[in-house]
DNA sequence: CGCGAGTTTGAGGCTGTTCAAAGAGGGTGG
DNA sequence: CCACCCTCTTTGAACAGCCTCAAACTCGCG
């Protein structure tokens, strides 16, 4: 059985350059639970002290807005590493991995990995991390575009704006460099005409005040009400 | 000058812990072209030797699609590495950064990290790609919501199943596990009636064989050309 | 055989797009 | 300094794709 999983765990590219003592001694610390359908591995918003490896079967990792709505954010296939939360600058599992088929899974420490990695490796790790806060905002910018309507996809993309490239400003925050409505559109899916009209609306309301590839947000509190799904209300 | 850029780039995360010496180096090969309004740093398609960061100014990302539809895939703030295409596994840029205010950049050799990896550290450097595989799946993902209708995003699901899961069958390829329409669904951002009204019409064409929670594709060549598109012309 | 989960199909309505055209801001050149 | 032009913006009207609501159907398991 330990052969087995060795040759499988082998092939996969992450442990492709480990030296067999070293994968030895990691398989030997490895949990294999197996998880029946509709079981799932662990739960969205779980501390996250593991991270797993799909070694047979299938699993569909689901995400729930705070409204409730459910979406998958992707498949995990045999070979798959999936929960490597820590990775990702997280200390919790941003999903929940539930299994459509009879599955088999194995599971580490977080510091399975982490204790072999020098001082002189951060270099790679941080960079990692970069790339794991990016696929962060990726997830986000898909659970909105999947769940939420225009108008509060806008006022995420907008408030998002406000926090990376706010410049404090008598009234408001100012978006610190020149947008059209066009980017807005092209950064929330959508058209120019739709972003402009929703501007027009959201300034005769005091929340922003627009200009010529200018942005002045006035009540931030309000288009967060707005992001947060204020509009479908009332 | 190279005070002002040891002491930024020092307080990047990426670079937290690199010794000064080697940080010394690292400032000595950089090359920090300016880059005005309109212009672009490079162009998506671009064979990818080198990486950057942001020291000042503001970049947009922009993709565009086979059709020309753009967007933006993400806005680029100074400290902000971008360019990174080696870290995700591909040799050409993925988009083009236009910068949207003045802005002065720094780049590298892409080997000019990767030269102090030693092979001890592989496994890091694949956890990253690892996730660097994701985030472009993420990104495609972002890309056919953004732009395509129902029809085109649910023809590249399926097809993206095949690939994964696709088990050949007497008449086809069977996805090789329990699927709902509802699973379907949620990964393309649509609801199960949708699904399931697309599913049909496939079926009568001859190009899907259905069934409760099973999926059997008869006809890629002619789901690939939905996929591309085939749907808005006739 | 009955129940529940999954699927199919219809009708109607709404959000957001498309198409169209006019209106402003600001930079540039005369 | 003014006028022009280009780009960006605003706004209207009509259309359409997709969702919502609703109800019936069927597969397969216990």
């Amino acid at each position: 059985m330990a052969d087995i999983d060795r040759s499988l765990v082998r092939a996969l590219p992450l442990f492709a350059n480990m030296n067999d003592t070293d994968l030895d001694r990691l398989l030997a610390r490895a949990r294999r639970p197996r998880v029946v359908i509709g079981e799932n591995v662990f739960e969205q918003g779980d501390k996250a002290t593991r991270f797993f490896l799909l070694l047979h079967g299938r699993l569909k990792v689901m995400q729930v807005t705070p409204e409730g709505q459910q979406l998958i954010v992707r498949v995990v296939h045999p070979g798959d590493l999936f929960g490597f939360a820590q990775a990702l600058q997280r200390d919790d599992y941003p999903g929940t991995p539930t299994a459509a088929a009879e599955s088999l899974v194995m599971s580490w420490p977080n510091e399975a990995l982490v204790w072999r990695w020098s001082s002189r490796t951060c270099t790679a790790i941080n960079a990692m991390r970069t790339i794991g806060q990016r696929l962060q905002e990726a997830h986000t910018r898909i659970r909105e575009m999947s769940t939420q309507e225009v108008e509060r996809r806008v006022a995420h993309a907008v408030l998002r704006l406000v926090e990376q490239a706010g410049r404090p400003e008598d009234g408001g925050v100012r978006i610190d460099f020149p947008l059209t409505r066009q980017d807005v559109a092209e950064m929330t899916g959508t058209t120019l005409h739709t972003v402009s009209r929703l501007f027009s609306a959201w300034e005769s309301q005091g929340i922003v005040k627009g200009g010529r590839q200018k942005l002045l947000v006035r009540d931030k509190v309000r288009l967060a009400a707005l992001a947060d799904g204020a509009g479908e209300r009332g």
